[in-house]
RNA sequence: CGGGGAGUGGCGCAGUCUGGUAGCGCACCCGGCUGGGGGCCGGGCGGUCGCAGGUUCAAAUCCUGUCUCCCCGACCA
């Protein structure tokens, strides 16, 4: 079980709002399902014997388990609202903490028995409706997947025990994860484990086997997020059904769609850490700018870093201001670590030369220097106009 | 569930084999110096050695039991 402390938190809903506004831009409704929840409707739709569900009583015996995801619950509730076509189509989501019991939790929080998931479910009067609004959820994740700033792969997914009909992953790729993606030359990419099923072999080696005759790639990720086709899985055994234009009750054809915030943050860390630390995609960092203070409170070089710092909260940037009583070593190591974009050091130098010295974290590379005279909008505009055209 | 490893100041570890005053580095506190790449000097605080029982004059150390954590595998929505 993980606690995430203050930094690592604010790039986690960093995640969660990038994710929130593609969701609401296809239509997503946001609403938040409870994690307790009784055992019954879990009895009806058979999870109930799923041995990585908890499951628990409370002081008068009754069961209850805690929802390793939200199909039992939002089900039931747009059964006891849908009533017409009219009703549909509908697309809803939360971001709510997921409780698994894992034989194995492995990989600090890549794989954790409890954590947050962004799932939203979308619910149709058809397969093509159903298919719509899947088609609908593949455009919004690739989008929040790139926006994310993280390589990424979407793959040909198992459908698993979610049971359903389709199913696509997405996958970071990086050293640590635990899966496989198959990638051939000509872009076809899929979970190594589809593909085993797929040729019925239980180890796949790229020097040897081909993909329809093309030879092919494998690759470690992480999975990030994964979307499934439900059909009618859970909308029969809960009664989820609407009436069509002509009087006739019919099933609600259902999609799942999943994604995790703090593997995202887990695959950014992998895919961009150096030897001195993270290196944060900018649409991820804590801060965008980390502004490091030389010298003691009372010198003329710590009053213009006051100074710098007063400009850019007032200006709106996401600045921390490390100016701790700490060694200039310290201090830069330490930028280095937490992993913002862009670090702006003023010292002594800075008065003597009457520059701001930048430098890019990605790289550790120096930047041509700011301004420390320049007017405070005309600075703020160069520094927007230098994260902008950052990673 | 199978296999392996570890529990000793806040963190990381040594000490356990061969029983005899609990130690090191970092961190922390105080004073001073330093002030553009984890700096220096001096002085300090802090530990029922995971827990329970046993052996012994004496247990971190030996014996028995127990709890917890980590790694590999199986599993994995």
């Amino acid at each position: 079980m993980w606690t995430w402390l203050p930094a690592g938190w604010r790039v986690h809903q960093r995640v969660v709002g990038i994710v929130r506004e593609e969701m609401d831009a296809i239509g997503g409704q946001e609403m938040l399902m409870p994690v307790l929840q009784p055992a019954e409707p879990w009895r009806k739709t058979g999870r109930i014997e799923i041995e990585e569900l908890f499951k628990l009583a409370d002081r008068k015996g009754s069961e209850l388990v805690l929802a390793m995801t939200h199909e039992e619950a939002v089900t039931t509730h747009v059964a006891q609202v849908v009533r017409s076509y009219r009703d549909l189509p509908l697309i809803l989501y939360h971001f709510q903490v997921k409780e698994r019991d894992e034989p194995r939790p492995r990989a600090g929080v890549l794989r954790t028995r409890e954590f947050v998931m962004k799932d939203s479910y979308s619910f149709d009067r058809d397969q093509a409706g159903m298919d719509e609004r899947y088609q609908l959820h593949v455009g919004a994740y690739d989008r929040m997947m790139a926006r994310t700033g993280l390589r990424f792969y979407r793959v040909e997914g198992d459908v698993g025990m979610m049971g359903g009909t389709g199913a696509h992953e997405y996958m970071a790729p990086c050293a640590a994860g635990e899966d496989d993606v198959v990638l051939t030359e000509s872009g076809y990419a899929a979970n190594a484990e589809v593909v085993r099923a797929q040729l019925g072999k239980e180890q796949l080696d790229p020097a040897v086997d081909r993909m329809g005759g093309e030879s092919f790639e494998l690759e470690k990720a992480i999975e990030i997020g994964n979307i499934f086709k439900l059909g009618t899985r859970y909308s029969e055994p809960l009664g989820a059904r609407y009436l069509d234009e002509h009087g006739a009750e019919l099933p609600i054809w259902m999609a799942c769609y999943g994604i995790g915030p703090a593997r995202i943050v887990a695959a950014a860390v992998e895919q961009y850490a150096d030897e001195h630390g993270i290196s944060w995609p900018r649409s991820l960092a804590p801060f965008q700018v980390h502004l490091v203070a030389l010298g003691k409170p009372g010198t003329p070089e710590r009053d213009a870093a006051d100074a710098l710092y007063a400009t850019l909260l007032a200006g709106g940037v996401e600045v921390l201001y490390d100016d701790r009583d700490a060694g200039t070593g310290e201090k830069f190591a330490d930028a280095e670590l937490l992993g913002c974009p862009l670090r702006l050091t003023v010292g002594r130098r800075s008065l003597e030369s009457g520059e701001i010295e930048v430098q890019v974290r990605r790289g550790r590379a120096e930047a041509p220097a700011l301004r420390l005279d320049a007017e405070p909008r005309q600075l703020l505009a160069e520094l927007r106009a230098r994260l902008d055209e950052l990673p």
